[in-house]
RNA sequence: GCGGAUGUGGUGGAAUUGGCAGACACGCCAGACUUAGGAUCUGGUGAGUAAUCGUGCAGGUUCAAGUCCUGUCAUCCGCACCA
C-alpha cells in the first residue's frame, strides 16, 4: 500500500467529475427532484474563507446523499456580483469593475472546485451578466406596472462615505452596513418598492414553511405587526384633525397631552397661527443635527416644546389637552403623532414628569406616583369602562364607541417600511425608467431590455449624491418611449439586494432567453426543498426574496407562493482566537492553504466535525489533525479487509447502527455526531482486527458525502463494481441495530453500585433477580426494606431500599 | 428596555429528550518503534488519598435532573423611544 497522496487523488476525481458531468441536474427527468440551495457568494477580492466552506458543506453532504438515494438533485452555485466593494476596488486601482468581477469569480470558482463541491457548474449565474440582469429589470418593470414602485421625497439614510442612500435594513444601528460609517439623514427623492403591501402575506406565509423557529421569529419581529386604533383628535383653534395611532385604545381616558414628531406637517400648515414658532424651529434644527441613531437611543431625559397655538381636545373626555413636539415621536411610524398616556407608558411618564403634566391612572395595579404601570388590570377613572378588565373588554368596548362616534377605527401598523430601492453608484443594475417632461415616469419597453450599463471612464460618484451615470450624456438623453419627445433616463442603479431576490428561479433554467425561467422548469424544480445560509440574511435577503417571489406568484409567473420550503442557518467559524474572522484581526483562514496542507477531504470533514453545525465554533488546526488521522486510518484499513459479501456476525449490529445514525444525523444537520459515529465504528474495527469487504464498502458509502475523493479512490482500489457516486445509499434494519447482550447499570437509591451484562430480551423479574445476585448489590440492600423496584428496559435498574 | 441563544473536563463538543454525564476528537501522561520525532502505534486521562463530589449559581419536583419548575448571574447575537 502506498501512502495516501491526497493531492493527486483529489485532482484525479475532480477531473473525472468534470469530464463526466457527474453532478449535472437534469430538467424534465422522471426521477424525483431535490433542490438544495446555498447562498451564492459575493465575489470579493480577498477570496473565500473557511466560513464559506462550512456554509456550503452542509447541503453538499445532503446533496450527495440525495443523489445516492436516487434523486435528481439541483445543487447550484453562482455569484452575487454587483456591489460597492468591487466598485471601490475599481476606483482605487483603475481596473474596470467588470474585470474586477471576472477576476474574483475566477478565483472563487477555483477555490470551490478544489474543495470538490458537487455543484452543477453548467448553471452558474452571475447577477452582473446582461442575460441575467435583463430579467432583474424585467421583474422591476412588472412591479412598476403593478403599482409597487414609487418615488418619494423623504428623509433618507445616507452614507456620506459610500455616497449612497441606504434602506433601513442596510443601516441598522445607525451605521452603514458596507463601511460602518455613521449614517446621516438627508432629504432626497428616491425609489421605493412597496414591500409593506406584502407585509401580511409575508407574515401569513411563515405558517406554511419549515424554517427554524428563531428564523421565523426574527422575520415576524422584523415585519412587526401591531393592531390598535386610529383616533382623530380635534384642534380647538381650527378645523384640523390630529390623527394618531395607538395600540391602547383602552387608555383613552388617561390621555392628558399629545406629542407630534418635529417634522409633522401640521406645524408648517399653521405656521402663522403658532405663537412660539421660533422656539419650535430652533428645536427642529436641534433635532436635525442628531443622527438617526442618536435619535432612536432610548433616553430617559425627554426633550420637547409645547406648541402655543394648537390645543387638542380629547374626543372621549372632551377636555382640552396641550400638544408638544418631541423627537421621541417618529414621523416614520404610525401617523407621526401620539396620544400620551403618562400613567401607563414609560416614555409618556418621563415626559409628563419633566413638563409637569397631569398623570391620570386608568388601570389599577401599579403605583403611578413612582412609575408608569404598563401591566393589565381593572379600569378606573374611565366613566363607561370603569370596573371592567382592560385587556378582555375595555379595548373592544372603546373600539365600538370610537366607531359609533365616528372618531376612530381599528387599525394595523407594521414596523417594516417600504424598501428604499436605489444606489447612486455605477456598479448595479440600471433602473429602466425614463423621465419625460410630459408623460412623467415611463417604463423602458420590455423589448429594449436589458438596459445596459454604459461604459464610463470615471466611477467616482458625484459629491451631490448623483450617480456617475448622470455624467454620461449619451446615456441620460433619450426619447420618451411613449410620446417620442426628448426625455432623460433615470441614473440611479438598483441596490445590491436586487439580483439575489430571484436567483434561485434562474438556476432552474439559467440559459433561457425567452423568460427568466420556463414554466416547466419552475413547475419541476420549485420550491427550493432546503435552503441554508447565514443568520445575517434572515431579515434582509430572505424577506426581500420572499416578497419578489410572492409578487411573481401573484402575477402568475411562479407556481408556488413561497420560494423556500425549509430554511436552516449555519454558525460562524471564528478565528483561532475566538473572535469573528476578519482581515483586520488577521485571523482569516484561506481554504486553499488547508487544501494544500491537509487535502480537501480533511477540510470538508473538519468544518462539519468541529462542533454543532448551527453553532459558532473557533478554528483549531490541532483538532483538524484528528480528521486527518481518521481518513488515514480509513485508507490504511484497505490492507486488512477480509472476504465477505454479507456483514459478519461480529459487526452486523454496529454496521446497522452506524448506517442509521449517519442517515438520520445528516437530515438534522448533526454532522459532527455522524462523523463521530463513523470514527467509533472504525475504532471498533481496529479492536476487532479487521472488517470484511461488504462492511468496508458500506463505510465508504457513508463517508462519501463528507469525503468524496478518498472514498471514490478506495472504492476503485478495492475493485468494487462501477464508481461510488452511481451506487445507492446503504439501508439499515431497525431490528438489527439491537445487540443481543447489553450492559445495564444497577442503582441502589439512585447511586450506581454495579454494572450487569444481561440478554436484551430479559424480563424485569429476571433482570431484578440478576441484580440482587450481584455481591455489591446484595451488600448494599442487606438488612433494608425494598420500597420500590424500577427497571428501565435496556438502561438501568434502580432499587429503592430503606 | 424588548426578543433570541448559550453556559458541561485543560480544549472543541456528546448525552436515545427524565434513565450509567463527559461519546467522538484535540491536548496531556506513560510505553513501543526509531539516529531523531512536531511521524506512527498501544495504553491512560473530570476532581479527590478515600468515602465521595461533580453540567454558571440558589432552591424545588422525582425512585432518578445537564434535561422539568421557580429565582438568579454571566456571555453572545438581533431589535430598539414602534405609540
Amino acid at each position: 500500500m502506498e501512502r495516501y497522496d491526497f493531492s493527486a487523488v483529489e485532482k484525479k476525481w475532480q477531473a473525472y467529475w468534470e469530464e463526466h458531468n457527474t453532478f449535472r441536474a437534469e430538467n424534465g427527468s422522471s426521477k424525483p427532484k431535490y433542490y438544495a440551495l446555498v447562498e451564492f457568494p459575493y465575489p470579493s477580492g480577498s477570496g473565500m474563507h473557511v466560513g464559506h466552506i462550512k456554509a456550503y458543506s452542509g447541503l453538499e453532504v445532503v446533496s450527495r446523499k440525495r443523489r445516492l438515494q436516487g434523486y435528481n438533485v439541483l445543487f447550484p452555485i453562482g455569484f452575487d456580483a454587483y456591489g460597492l466593494p468591487t466598485e471601490n476596488t475599481a476606483i482605487k486601482t483603475g481596473v474596470h469593475p467588470r474585470q474586477v468581477t471576472d477576476n474574483n469569480i475566477e478565483k472563487f470558482s477555483s477555490q470551490l472546485k478544489r474543495v470538490g463541491f458537487s455543484f452543477d457548474w453548467s448553471r452558474v449565474v452571475d447577477t452582473t451578466d446582461e442575460d441575467y440582469y435583463k430579467w432583474t429589470q424585467w421583474i422591476f418593470l412588472k412591479m412598476f406596472e403593478n403599482g409597487l414602485v414609487f418615488r418619494d421625497t423623504t428623509l433618507v439614510n445616507y452614507c456620506p462615505s459610500c455616497k449612497v442612500v441606504l434602506s433601513n435594513e442596510d443601516s441598522q444601528g445607525g451605521k452603514c452596513d458596507i463601511c460602518h460609517s455613521d449614517i446621516v439623514q438627508k432629504n432626497k427623492e428616491v425609489w421605493y418598492l412597496r414591500i409593506t403591501e406584502y407585509a401580511d402575506k409575508l407574515l401569513e406565509g411563515l405558517k406554511d414553511v419549515d424554517y427554524l423557529p428563531n428564523i421565523k421569529l426574527q422575520q415576524e419581529n422584523w415585519i412587526g405587526k401591531s393592531t390598535g386604533a386610529f383616533v382623530n383628535f380635534s384642534i380647538k383653534e381650527n378645523d384640523e384633525k390630529l390623527r394618531i395611532y395607538t395600540t391602547r385604545p383602552d387608555t383613552l381616558y388617561g390621555v392628558t397631552f399629545m406629542v407630534i414628531a418635529p417634522e409633522h406637517p401640521i406645524i408648517e400648515k399653521y405656521r402663522d397661527s403658532i405663537k412660539n414658532i421660533d422656539e419650535l424651529d430652533a428645536y427642529k434644527a436641534e433635532c436635525a443635527k442628531k443622527s438617526e441613531f442618536e435619535r432612536t437611543q432610548l433616553v430617559k431625559d425627554k426633550t420637547g416644546v409645547k406648541i402655543d397655538g394648537i390645543t387638542a381636545i380629547n374626543p372621549i373626555t372632551e377636555k382640552e389637552i396641550p400638544v408638544y413636539i418631541s423627537d421621541y415621536v417618529m414621523m416614520g411610524y404610525g401617523t407621526g403623532a401620539i396620544m400620551a398616556v403618562p400613567a401607563h407608558d414609560t416614555r409618556d411618564y418621563d415626559f409628563a414628569k419633566k413638563f409637569g403634566i397631569d398623570i391620570i391612572e386608568v388601570i389599577k395595579g401599579g403605583n403611578i406616583a413612582e412609575e408608569a404601570y404598563t401591566g393589565d388590570g381593572e379600569m378606573v377613572n374611565s366613566d363607561i369602562l370603569n370596573g371592567i378588565d382592560n385587556k378582555k373588554e375595555a379595548i373592544e368596548k372603546m373600539l365600538e364607541v370610537l366607531a359609533e362616534k365616528g372618531i376612530g377605527e381599528k387599525g394595523v401598523q407594521y414596523k417594516m417600511k417600504d424598501w428604499a430601492f436605489n444606489r447612486q453608484r455605477y456598479w448595479g443594475e440600471p433602473i429602466p425608467i425614463v423621465h419625460c417632461p410630459d408623460c412623467g415616469m415611463v417604463a423602458v419597453p420590455y423589448e429594449e431590455l436589458p438596459l445596459k450599463l454604459p461604459p464610463v471612464e470615471n466611477f467616482q460618484p458625484g459629491s451631490d449624491g448623483e450617480s456617475p451615470l448622470a455624467k454620461i450624456d449619451s446615456f441620460v438623453n433619450c426619447k420618451c418611449p411613449k410620446c417620442g419627445k426628448d426625455a432623460k433616463r433615470e441614473t440611479d442603479t438598483m441596490p445590491q439586494w436586487a439580483g439575489s431576490s430571484w436567483y434561485f428561479l434562474r438556476y432552474c433554467d439559467p440559459n433561457n432567453a425567452e423568460a427568466f425561467a420556463s414554466k416547466e422548469a419552475l413547475e419541476y424544480w420549485m420550491p427550493v426543498d432546503w435552503y441554508n445560509g447565514g443568520m445575517e440574511h434572515v431579515t434582509r435577503h430572505m424577506i426581500y426574496s420572499r416578497f419578489w417571489h410572492k409578487f411573481l406568484y401573484d402575477i402568475k409567473e411562479t407556481n408556488t407562493s413561497e420560494p423556500y420550503a425549509k430554511r436552516t442557518a449555519q454558525g460562524l467559524i471564528l478565528g483561532s482566537d475566538g473572535e469573528k474572522m476578519s482581515k483586520s484581526r488577521g485571523n482569516v483562514v484561506d481554504p486553499n492553504d488547508v487544501v494544500d496542507e491537509f487535502g480537501a477531504d480533511v477540510l470538508r470533514l473538519y468544518v462539519l466535525f468541529m462542533g454543532d453545525y448551527e453553532q459558532a465554533a473557533p478554528w483549531s488546526e490541532n483538532s483538524m489533525k484528528g480528521c486527518k488521522r481518521f481518513l488515514d486510518k480509513v485508507w490504511a484499513m484497505q490492507e486488512k479487509i477480509t472476504e465477505g459479501e454479507e456483514y459478519s456476525d461480529k459487526l452486523r449490529s454496529a454496521m446497522h447502527k452506524t448506517i442509521k445514525k449517519v442517515s438520520e444525523d445528516i437530515e438534522s444537520l448533526k454532522f459532527n455526531t455522524a462523523i463521530a459515529m463513523m470514527m467509533t465504528l472504525l475504532n471498533e474495527v481496529s479492536a476487532a482486527g479487521s472488517m470484511n469487504k461488504a462492511e468496508y464498502r458500506t463505510l465508504l458509502m457513508l463517508l462519501n458525502p463528507f469525503a468524496p475523493h478518498i472514498t471514490e479512490e478506495l472504492y476503485q482500489v478495492m475493485g468494487y463494481e462501477g464508481v461510488l457516486n452511481e451506487q445507492s445509499w446503504p439501508e439499515y434494519d431497525e431490528a438489527l441495530c439491537i445487540d443481543s447482550t447489553i450492559e445495564i447499570a444497577v442503582q441502589i437509591n439512585g447511586k450506581i453500585k454495579a454494572k450487569l451484562n444481561i440478554p436484551a430480551e430479559a424480563s424485569q423479574d429476571e433482570v431484578l433477580a440478576m441484580a440482587k445476585a450481584d455481591a455489591d448489590v446484595a451488600a448494599a440492600i442487606d438488612g433494608k426494606n425494598i420500597v420500590k423496584e424500577i427497571y428501565v428496559k435496556g438502561r438501568l435498574v434502580n432499587i429503592v431500599a430503606k
